[in-house]
RNA sequence: GGCCCCUUCGUCUAGUGGUUAGGACACCGGCCUUUCACGCCGGCAACGCGGGUUCGAGCCCCGCAGGGGUCACCA
């Protein structure tokens, strides 16, 4: 049997961080088994712009590198891959299901319904539904259409028993029948409800596994009664765990993106991104600059490899030790078998240390491509790039270690990228290391007198050169340091000094010396 | 409330009858050091509760408690 899963985004306009993993584990599974792994838009109740609020959605799965096999926009054998275009399908099931009795017209109006449920809660019962509106013959139906009344179709459930089903992952769960409604399939303007839609497109797209969260156990009793009464055979069903709030058990909602801000984690993460996108003068969307949001991720550079390890570990794992993982990997070892039954809680700063650990194994090559469009949208590097700009950036990777945790972060330190004359001095650090000592300016001064003889401008003959300053004058180390590292950053911190001396060449060091000796003279 | 699911450090987890209950993130010390990161060393910290079964239970059984999901002409 081939393996076949598939994701069913609703266009939404984002993509939450719960539904990339449920999507991830399908892809996983799907690439693991040789099999396919398609995309279906469930846009059965959208009104809006459908391509517009899918375009985010698509673009977040090539970003992670999430390919499908069929779906929007490269198609396939079993399309079309938008319910809203495949209602003659499910219209023929409705036909199907009504001609078999497994479903019938029913003539109740909403109130009705209310109204009964409402008396069944009172009586401390569960409710039933009557069928009293039920409509078996024409004759019936013509009664309630001459009364005004307009019909939905529902499903005529079991009423004893029970289901006793096997999932992947929650192994055998049951479920007493007498629990079910007569769930409705068909509006009352004929069109079709999501569960009919879901069994009928997982059928006719020959889903063998469907892999989904865990709030839909509850509602595969009355998928697998649509799906036995149709003939079709069953896909196999794995619930995984839902994602959860951070330092919480509830559920990972879309709909309550501000009560997260409000947990320390997530502020600053959002924080953090927020301070890169500034930089960028990057208008921040308070409904997806958010870190539930995959597009957030994106926007400020993290790596995708970094979100998909730590997702891959959430409700997941493949011994007591091994964390990191390839693509390679992740397709080699993934098993459902080893997904956990608890829901996990998302937490922002387990995210960020994986993504810190895969910047710091990035190549200084890869580190440069990364860093690039950052610079170019904050306007300090031309589109295209100059030429010398790879062999200028690398040095720049080269000597910030482990300091830009996320690309974006490159902003940081845009004393690189702006001219002499431009960089601008935090104040409070001027104070500190030049202002509030008299000898500062003085010591700087000489320092720069050496610096401007200086034979080989390069970090070891820098730090030599620097060292012996030191011991002649004897001073300490730090007392020249600090004001060395101001003067031409015009920050507090920063890479180590001699590799900054050398990126910025004896030129511009000595001119940002001169200026900020003049500032604080 | 009915039904269903879940329960090991703060968080993610390993563990399938005998372990000093392991790892990771976070946190707290210390070291390194020109700042900031990184790195290194060390530390804190968990089997929800009660009954069984067993020589022996985090692991098996039964209760309880707690948490969560779901109960739409939403998906």
């Amino acid at each position: 049997m081939t393996v076949r899963t598939r994701f069913a985004p609703s266009p939404t306009g984002y993509l939450h961080i719960g539904g990339v993993r449920t999507a991830l584990f399908n892809w996983l599974f799907a690439r693991a088994h040789g099999g396919q792994f398609l995309l279906r838009v469930d846009d059965t109740d959208q009104e809006r712009n459908v391509d517009a609020a899918l375009r985010p959605i698509l673009d977040g799965f090539r970003w992670l590198g999430l390919d499908w096999d069929e779906g929007p926009e490269i198609g396939g054998s079993h399309g079309p891959y938008y319910q809203s275009q495949r209602n003659d399908k499910y219209q023929a099931a409705v036909s199907a299901l009504l001609a078999s009795g497994a479903a019938y017209r029913d003539f109740a109006t909403t109130e009705e319904i209310q109204a009964e449920r409402e008396a069944a809660q009172t009586a401390g019962g569960q409710f039933t539904y009557s069928r009293r509106w039920l409509a078996e013959t024409k004759q019936d139906a013509a009664k309630f259409i001459a009364e005004g009344r307009q019909s939905v179709v529902r499903l005529k459930m079991p009423r004893t028993g029970e289901l006793v089903h096997n999932d992947l992952i929650r192994e055998e769960v049951r479920f007493p029948w007498s629990n079910e409604q007569d769930h409705v399939i068909q509006r009352a303007d004929s069109t079709c409800l999501y569960h009919l839609a879901s069994v009928v497109d997982d059928h006719e797209m020959q889903i063998s596994h469907v892999i989904r969260a865990e709030e839909h156990l509850s509602n595969t009793p009355r998928q697998i009664f649509i799906a036995r009464s149709l003939g079709y055979p069953l896909p196999e069903y794995a619930h995984l765990p839902y994602v959860a709030e951070p330092g919480s058990k509830n559920k990972l909602s879309k709909r309550k993106l501000d009560k997260y801000l409000k947990n320390k984690d997530f502020a600053q993460l959002k924080a953090h991104g927020e301070r890169i996108a500034e930089r960028m003068r990057l208008a921040v969307d308070a409904d997806v600059f958010n870190p539930v949001i995959v597009d957030f991720y994106q926007a400020i550079g993290f790596l995708p490899e970094a979100i998909l390890n730590y997702l891959l570990l959430l409700g997941w794992s493949l011994d007591d030790k091994t964390e990191e993982f390839s693509r390679e990997e992740m397709i080699e070892h993934f098993s459902l078998e080893r997904v956990n039954k608890a829901p996990a809680s998302f937490d922002p700063q387990k995210l960020v240390a994986f993504q810190d650990r895969a910047m710091q194994k990035l190549p200084i090559k890869q580190k440069v491509a990364k860093v690039l469009p950052f610079l170019q949208a904050a306007g300090y590097i031309e589109n295209p790039p100059p030429c010398d700009t790879g062999p200028y950036l690398s040095q720049i990777c080269e000597a910030a270690g482990d300091r830009i945790k996320i690309a974006g972060d490159i902003l940081d330190y845009d004393d690189f990228f702006v001219a002499d004359d431009q960089l601008i001095y935090e104040e409070k650090t001027l104070d500190k290391r030049l202002r509030s000592r008299e000898q500062a300016p003085q010591i700087l001064a000489e320092f720069r007198d050496r610096l401007a003889i200086v034979e080989h401008f390069e970090a070891a003959t820098l730090e030599e050169t620097l060292k012996a300053f030191v011991a002649e004058k004897e001073i300490k180390i730090g007392d020249i340091v600090h004001a060395v590292r101001v003067a031409i950053t015009g920050k507090a911190v920063g890479f180590g000094l001699f590799e900054t001396l050398a990126i910025l060449g004896r030129e511009r060091s000595l001119a940002r010396i001169d200026r900020a000796l003049q500032l604080v003279k």
